[in-house]
DNA sequence: GTGTTGACCCCAA
DNA sequence: TTTGGGGCCAACA
């Protein structure tokens, strides 16, 4: 099954339902790789493509601190992109965190 | 093949 | 509360 562990995340990625987000952590604890949760990052990270469609901007870290904003082409694509859910962004980190938490393994 | 890095997470002080 | 250290495993040099 895990061939391409990165396409298991891309997978939950796409999942992630508009004005929600997730986090590493839990793409890992989903896919079974708990305490691998830096990989998920670093999946995402090669996720740029736009061949994959993955929705990196609704992924941020158990804080729900933009972690990986200084990623995107410009430091405000991110918090734009969020913005443009309906997702609520303030000084990096997400507002209302809890409330748009997307848990793929409550939520699947 | 070895060493360093990293969009992280957890625990202790 | 904030800091510091350890662990985890793939990708990169």
């Amino acid at each position: 099954m895990q061939q391409n562990f990165y396409e298991q995340v891309y997978e939950i990625v796409k999942l992630v339902p508009k004005g929600r987000v997730t986090t590493y952590g839990a793409i890992a604890k989903a896919l079974g790789m708990a305490r691998s949760s830096r990989l998920v990052g670093t999946a995402i990270i090669q996720a740029h493509d736009p061949n994959l469609k993955v929705p990196a901007h609704r992924v941020v870290n158990r804080n729900g601190l933009l972690t990986g904003k200084h990623h995107y082409q410009t430091p405000t694509q991110m918090q734009d992109l969020l913005e443009a859910d309906g997702i609520e962004v303030k000084d990096d980190q997400v507002q209302n965190f809890k409330k748009v938490f997307w848990d793929p393994l409550t939520e699947l």
